[in-house]
DNA sequence: ATAAATTGTTTAGTATTCTAATTAAAATGC
DNA sequence: GCATTTTAATTAGAATACTAAACAATTTAT
């Protein structure tokens, strides 16, 4: 097997237990990892629009108004249309969303953090630079944007 | 930010890469990554079941049968019930499939591999190694199994 | 041999996520 | 000042992915 197959398959586990955690999470607390996400988003920055939220967290602004479209209807969120310019929402907690914030676990597996949390600081280093170097090897953006040429411009992406 | 949510972010931005790919795939070819993978695996071993499809890959016998669903109807594949144990549900590539497998690019990113392929062996080793140690980390089976100890129960133990 | 448990697949229902298209409003250009 | 373009949010439509429950068929236990 090659060896960027075996790393798919890694990714695969990885993207599978996230979503696995956020089911379990929605049928304990009421919220999934999503929701969680947005929602902390909003409390953290108050008077936030629909697309800041969406770039804060990597979602599209549809993704993003179709877990509004939940969470609002159970009294977490408010949604606001800005009367300078008709065009912006704005979004806000309520007492509730705090609330609810408060009452749940984190988005990720806390059991996950834990063991990430007992690692020496330069693994964890490590194992966050190696993410984010997987990531920015396969931003859509740098597809369309370099056209990869050779190897120098390899190493710049790949260290950005 | 603490690290484990940069960590986090990352692993967002590989998933939503993955996406994108997979449906700019599909748009070329016809062909959604998960689709070409179940595909290439029923291909690849030849009269398979549902169950094995879905733990070669990684999904539940649920995904891999709506994946199939999409499959069947546009003679890719052919579903076809034991006669030996009726419960079971052997899979088949068509001649169909097997040139849509060969039309179709790699289910993860060209640009990706092409890049990946580019490292040093050790650096390819290196971050494969992460990744599974991060799966690992997150291993569904791992939480039910281990309750991981803390230093308390450690004690109790100890005084029991 | 019959009841109970297990196994394999499918169905039902829900959430996430995207792109593309729509609607509305604001900004820009001529 | 009006037409065009851009921007923000939503809607529509599709695919993936899960759990839980339903159905069958097979195996095990009494």
């Amino acid at each position: 097997m090659k060896k960027y197959e075996e790393l798919l398959i890694s990714l695969r586990k990885v993207i599978r237990a996230i979503d696995i955690y956020s089911r379990k999470l929605n049928k304990d607390s009421g919220l999934t990892s999503p929701q969680l996400l947005v929602l902390q988003k909003i409390a953290e920055q108050g008077d936030v629009m629909v697309k800041d939220i969406a770039s804060s967290i990597n979602l599209s602004s549809a993704t993003v108004t179709s877990i509004l479209d939940r969470l609002e209807p159970r009294g977490l969120v408010i949604r606001k249309r800005s009367t300078v310019d008709k065009r912006k929402v704005g979004l806000y907690v309520t007492e509730l969303g705090l609330a609810a914030i408060k009452g749940a676990p984190t988005p990720l597996q806390e059991h996950f953090i834990k063991r990430f949390e007992t690692l020496a600081d330069w693994e964890q280093t490590q194992l966050v630079a190696t993410m984010q170097r997987i990531a920015s090897m396969m931003d859509a953006q740098d597809i369309d944007a370099s056209p990869l040429l050779d190897l120098e411009s390899l190493q710049d992406v790949a260290h950005r």
